[in-house]
DNA sequence: GTGAAAGCGCTAACAC
DNA sequence: GTGTTAGCGCTTTCAC
């Protein structure tokens, strides 16, 4: 910086002015100085400038890394933010940081101002990470919920609003035996959020259809959909659509379905929720699903963070969106059973 | 750290040494030192640590994201070396930075001193990531390998064992008409390694077994794995068993064959190659695979890189690991078709 | 609109 | 085994 400043014959505060931009500079001066950079190959220190400027710019993207792998829902949120990030002049690193052991380790990340903010996915409805990072100063926007949200940043899914479309497709398409195969019981029970949103926005939109809610919960595997399947069945035998939210789940609840002899959508209808379009076109034949807003979860998680730390620092972000339907292949007008008497308005 | 200093009664360059362990400090002040530190409940500041000693202790995971996902092979990577890195005193942040437009994004952030080293993943045969990279001067350690490897430090699978131990398998159970299904043609011009070692080990094997070896391309997608069986039987009619790597065409692949009304593996034996337990079990039947050394990539690849760092710099760190057969339900003893005479041996 | 200089919070010679 | 001190490469008052 030294010798740029030289070169350009400026002084090195000069040098540092046209580089943060934070007084004004005359266009000559800013022009001799950019040449000098150039011509100098000059980067300079992310180091010296983040312990100068007390700001690193660095944002963190906390990603708890499970076994199952990211589906392209996460993926999506991944892209939107960092691309939201480079837009606003930012870093974006991930850190596959998780609720387990390592709490210890965000704690030390968050405490040693590395990063300037951190947006957290994959929150659950109590969060330890949520005071950590609060005991630390670090401003936070979640993706999801705490239990107590009311005082942070978030971004979510409409839970409430998504289910209410997938029901309401089905229930359009005639069906009125509909079964709700969420995630498993022990997730419910950890209070996963959107597990808990969608069961009682399930219930919700059935009542008010005056439809029998039944939710089954399905192990994260095929064994878990299949068995979800089997006991979704023994309760309901009259059973014409599932409604489901759980990637894995889903293709053990298609070969059960098959396995049975149950053709899909001809005999059963099948929504899936908060699925990205790769994993619905796995399936056979391809699944309607609600689409999930991925990218753009990440970029108002993102852009969110940026006003707080760039503006006042005061602002409080709260928005929830919902999922989009997309029929595919797995959705049909329900098929009155043999034996079942035509009803009015059939 | 002055407060700590003077707290402890000794001065900023013992706490100093004491934090960083860089030359012998008594029991007694250390125990000194270390009790004001957690009196004051001290934190060191990461940019000043890393500025006056030109370490972040910040190593990068370069992770190109595509709206695929990361499959459970690429989580277990990144966990692998994220413990890894944590043992051994480092933070790892991945970026997801990829082969795209943002090459100048990464070239910003390596020549900018922020991460002491890089692991690469999803490597291809010309990578400008390497170049980029060499050019900013930041030691980097490959997952996967570059053409022309011969200097660089990677750890990658051993294609070749590996296809040779799935084909071997298959043989074993009598298959002699056997047809791999690889990545998209686009796929291996763009010369993406896996793809081009497979297909020569691959050749090579059924070669040695006196076989002829079909290599079908397929798009990553379920209606690619489709077309790609359809092309598979039109070149083999007397196809008996399937090899493949590509993890979205196997559910087409699998649903094509039922749609023939064909049983895997009554009738067809699959095989997948470089595949997780998570998605094999994804199957129906649970696919017998080839399960990809993931984690362990991950940490021998960090601990690589951090040899490097710490050690005397010039080393050179090249290993390849091989899958590991895990026999599921998608292969069998091959069914000798009716019309077919048995012959001597069987 | 520009320059001079005082730190930012540490590390690592150099002293003893 | 410990203390003193000169930077690391920037940002940002304060002065003009």
């Amino acid at each position: 910086m030294h010798d740029v400043a030289r070169l350009a014959q400026v002084s090195v505060s000069t040098v540092s002015y046209v580089l943060t931009g934070t007084r004004p500079i005359s266009q000559a001066t800013r022009d001799k100085v950019l040449a000098a950079m150039a011509e100098l190959d000059y980067q300079p220190n992310a180091m010296a400038r983040g312990l100068a400027s007390r700001r690193s710019r660095i944002l963190g993207l906390l990603m708890p890394m499970d076994e199952r792998g990211l589906g392209a829902t996460e993926t999506a949120f991944v892209t939107g933010a960092a691309a939201a990030a480079s837009v606003a002049g930012y870093h974006l690193v991930l850190s596959p940081i998780g609720g387990g052991g390592d709490l210890d380790d965000l704690r030390r990340l968050a405490t040693q101002r590395m990063l300037d903010g951190v947006v957290l996915m994959e929150v659950q409805l109590a969060d330890e990470r949520v005071t950590v990072l609060q005991e630390a100063g670090v401003p936070l926007v979640l993706i999801g919920r705490t239990g107590d949200a009311d005082a942070l940043s978030y971004v979510d899914i409409d839970f409430e609003q998504t289910v209410r479309e997938a029901v309401e497709h089905l229930v359009g398409l005639g069906h009125r035996h509909i079964v709700y195969v969420n995630h498993s019981a022990a997730t419910l029970a950890s209070g996963y959020g959107p597990a808990l949103r969608t069961r009682d926005a399930f219930v919700a939109a059935m009542t008010d259809y005056g439809l029998d809610p039944v939710m089954i919960p399905a192990e994260d595997s095929a064994a878990g959909g299949r068995a979800a399947l089997a006991a979704a069945f023994a309760r309901t035998p009259e059973l014409s659509a599932v409604l489901a939210m759980n990637e894995t789940a889903i293709f053990g609840i298609l070969g059960e379905l098959t396995g049975r002899g149950l053709s899909v959508p001809d005999d059963v209808s099948v929504v899936s929720l908060v699925t990205s379009p790769q994993v619905a076109e796995l399936a056979t034949p391809a699944l309607t699903a609600m689409t999930s807003p991925g990218s753009a979860l990440g970029r108002i998680a993102i852009e969110a963070l940026v006003r707080h730390l760039d503006g006042p620092g005061n602002e409080r972000h709260q928005q929830l969106l919902p999922c989009a339907l997309e029929i595919r292949g797995s959705t049909a007008q329900r098929r009155p059973a043999i034996s079942e008497p035509p009803r009015r308005g059939d």
